[in-house]
DNA sequence: CTGAAAGCGCTTACAG
DNA sequence: CTGAAAGCGCTTACAG
């Protein structure tokens, strides 16, 4: 049904062997056979058929990517990133989804192997050390793999694209000491990941460096107690947009002003701190281009197996002042 | 390099051929070759190249998926829900992207149909009705195609799942009366979809059926100059959440009250109808549930192309009252 | 510069 | 019940 390296062959008067080495511009072709061939291809329409090319041992021009959730923004956009750069590249992602499950990580990966992918693009769902083995076996094995938004275990071979986050909290924290911050509370989340660990971290860090020691909650009710309690709070850092939204609404509704009694920060730039009342002061991340440049690395390597990739790629965060704070 | 069928027929002592019936389950095979068969795939840790059963002209057990847009939580939603039902029922999902261009929507399904993909799914760019050939084209082809999300125009033959967006407008509408409204502003956003259009619909009609007759603002900014002019206004139904969560801003920064001046409701219950301050009294739409629907509708055509096709599946959503209203 | 042949890994009539 | 052969559409040494 589809036309074929035949039907081209054919109309053109030659080969189906000289109709791909046009196609594929690799050996010497006279300019009289190759206008013959292009006329033909384009009369007829053709198009190879990628699943021969494919099977044939050459690229299937198609990766993987694996996320371990499609419904939250983060992840969403790197998807789009990736998706982005892959079509630039003439190359189509194949999309899994985790749900944050270990084995149905490592079903995946099998399944992509199978599916005969160039190349794989994690945002792996293990934060545990010990858990990793499948990423590093298909490392070991040299197809392709790129890791993205949330680190490996240290020591990992596997390149990873992400975000500076222990550097978005350094900077956050330094305009609440700018702002004339003393007493801070972080607010945390019920599951933590790397990045929000890191985004503490540095928060910590800078706080510390100027005799500041914050105090950290795990979740944005209990800001309430705290606040009914009595103690001391001029800045509040939450370690997500969502959170910072929640802690606003719990100040709000404890009869105290933001930002006029109490700054408040988040992480993210998501919708929701420009929509929220009063919009919030954040830490914009630039995940499309974490997924783009995973993507490129991927496909840099792809077709030019002997590079040297790069190890790490930090992407740095962008402090956005709004409402919420000063 | 990886096993192959022949690898596996080797290892058991027969030819290839049988490997391949005793795994595609066709004609009979003896019960002690079976037993061989498997016990080969099972040390060689076999499983099929799906490139190569593609090219043969089985299933490749891929589809399409070719959204406007990743980085919204509404087509989110969908693709998470598309994901969910391929891989339950052992298809791999290639995801396209088109940036809401036509062109690019086109350009996709030719790629697809290059990837030799099973079929496809839409949330067609189009809504004019003058540019849907390309998809009719295909549906004509007998591949199986199904749009969801946004209508395609009437008299489409092609199946298409989508929230029942004019009921869901009516509902709203009818929550409002039930509450007391009277003067009514119903607020549009610029860039409007079919299903913005139909959620209008939906109230205007309710609304007009109670002898009230509703003002149309085409953005949240207006708003403003709408509580300035003096005009009576008790509800405010937006076209979504984030229209909605902008309106009930202007509404406060004019010194009125939420819900106690006005009531407001949005479209969506997106995370920001739950986050904002005060929650936003929403219609919940079941966006997964509309991705997993139209990937179960494709793979029940593709597994059975002389099936008759529902053509239109309409999902009702669900009225969420919170702080925002009554 | 170009063609015939082999092969990628699989499946499926066609014979036995 | 099982095997040998052909073929899916393409590419790539191998000859000329």
């Amino acid at each position: 049904m589809a036309t074929t390296v035949k039907d081209v062959a054919t109309m053109a008067g030659i080969s189906a062997s000289t109709v791909s080495r046009v196609l594929n511009g690799s050996s010497h072709v006279s300019q009289s056979t190759r206008e013959k061939v292009m006329r033909a291809v384009e009369v007829l329409n053709y198009s190879p058929n990628t699943l021969a090319q494919g099977l044939k041992g050459g690229n299937s021009r198609v990766i993987g990517l694996i996320m371990p959730y499609i419904g939250t923004s983060i992840t969403n956009y790197a998807t789009c990133g990736v998706e982005q750069a892959a079509r630039e590249r003439g190359y189509t992602v194949m999309l899994c989804n985790t749900n944050e499950s270990l084995l149905s990580e490592k079903e995946h990966v099998e399944l992509l192997i199978k599916r005969g992918v160039d190349g794989i693009i994690f945002a792996t769902v293990t934060k545990s050390l010990a858990h990793q083995d499948h990423i590093r076996t298909v490392f070991e094995s040299g197809l392709p793999v790129v890791n993205m938004i949330r680190r490996m275990k240290a020591g990992s071979q596997v390149p990873t694209v992400t975000i500076d986050n222990y550097q978005c909290g350094y900077d956050v924290a330094e305009e609440v000491i700018r702002q004339g911050g003393r007493h801070v509370v972080i607010v945390e989340q019920q599951a933590t990941f790397y990045l929000y660990d890191e985004r503490v971290d540095g928060c910590v860090d800078a706080l510390q460096n100027c005799g500041i020691k914050p105090v950290i909650l795990s979740s944005a009710t209990e800001i309430s107690a705290y606040l009914a309690s009595g103690a001391a709070l001029d800045h509040v850092i939450a370690v997500n947009d969502s959170v910072a939204a929640k802690t606003i609404t719990s100040i709000v509704r404890a009869g105290k002003c933001v930002p006029q009694d109490i700054g408040v920060f988040g992480f993210g730039d998501l919708e929701i701190s420009r929509l929220y009342n009063p919009s919030i002061s954040t830490v914009k991340q630039p995940f499309t281009e974490v997924g783009n440049q995973a993507c490129h690395l991927l496909i840099d390597k792809i077709e030019n197996p002997t590079l040297e990739q790069e190890r790490e790629i930090l992407l740095q965060g962008e402090l956005i002042v709004r409402e919420s704070s000063r």
